[in-house]
DNA sequence: ATAATCAAGATTAAATTAGTCCTGTTTTGT
DNA sequence: ACAAAACAGGACTAATTTAATCTTGATTAT
């Protein structure tokens, strides 16, 4: 079970940015910085945009930055926007497994999604900080 | 972020074997029981057998029983058998990325991959025991 | 012997992932 | 006004993975 590349590529891109903190960086800027192709990126940017965590600005002089402080954004918040954390399907939705209501298992991975959303949650960006 | 069917399936057929106990059962019975298509769940007692969860008997009368007490087998080993837990592919292996001797990320997903192991790890089959 | 049953490799089909391409819109600066 | 610099978004393609089947062979109880 591993995460997308596109959502390394997502976490990388926030790490980036939260280093220029202030700053409105193009997607080719991020690009280089990050070792991420420019048009794959750009689809990335445009979710991470849809999910709140990034504010872009359209046309020459544009770029992105991040919506919100470091602090308030964590690894949970990128996989939502990228790929949820699923586990089993009847874990998001017990109507995508007719067996749902008679299984023994499905509570089971109920509770593993939940608490592998909180280990995702408490690890925020701050750390990634540029340092004094 | 999901497991796969395969894995989903095998922990379907060790519950099945737990409620079972003492008994030798078919793929045949298995399949029905279970409902998963008899040679794909063929191959899955192939790897689970691999990985020492059960134990098969060739020949006429043959089939597949529990390797050990439900309660030494949990959904790590499951999951290790099929599916291993890898999260990014640096917290695997960190030669599969160039990048994960200067990656600030890379020290983050080693440990979430350990707390996801964990919290599959603490879930055993002696739950699933047929009631007295 | 023979019927039942597992073993194992090859093959196939569908789905997902990873990435590109193209056309359009917005904004800055001359 | 207009050109250049940027993002927006849909369509498209290629590679990989997942899900499953097919085929042939080996083992064992009766
Ligand atoms: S755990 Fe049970 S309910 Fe969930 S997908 Fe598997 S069989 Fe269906
Ligand atoms: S986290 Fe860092 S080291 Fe790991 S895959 Fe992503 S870039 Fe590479």
């Amino acid at each position: 079970m591993r995460i997308k590349r596109e959502t390394d590529y997502a976490i990388r891109c926030v790490v980036h940015l939260v280093r220029r903190p202030g700053e409105v960086a193009s997607i080719e800027e991020i690009s280089k910085g990050i070792l991420v192709p420019k048009k794959f990126l750009a689809k990335i940017l445009q979710k991470l945009a849809g999910a709140g965590i990034v504010k872009s600005h359209r046309g020459a002089k544009g770029g992105f930055e991040l919506a919100r402080d470091p602090a308030l954004i964590n690894f949970l918040d990128i996989m939502e926007a990228i790929q949820p954390v699923e586990m089993n399907i009847c874990a998001m939705d017990d109507r995508l497994c007719s067996l749902s209501n008679a299984c023994a298992v499905h509570p089971v991975w109920v509770e593993v999604r939940e608490e592998v959303r909180a280990i995702l949650a408490i690890r925020n960006f701050a750390r990634f900080r540029a340092g004094p």
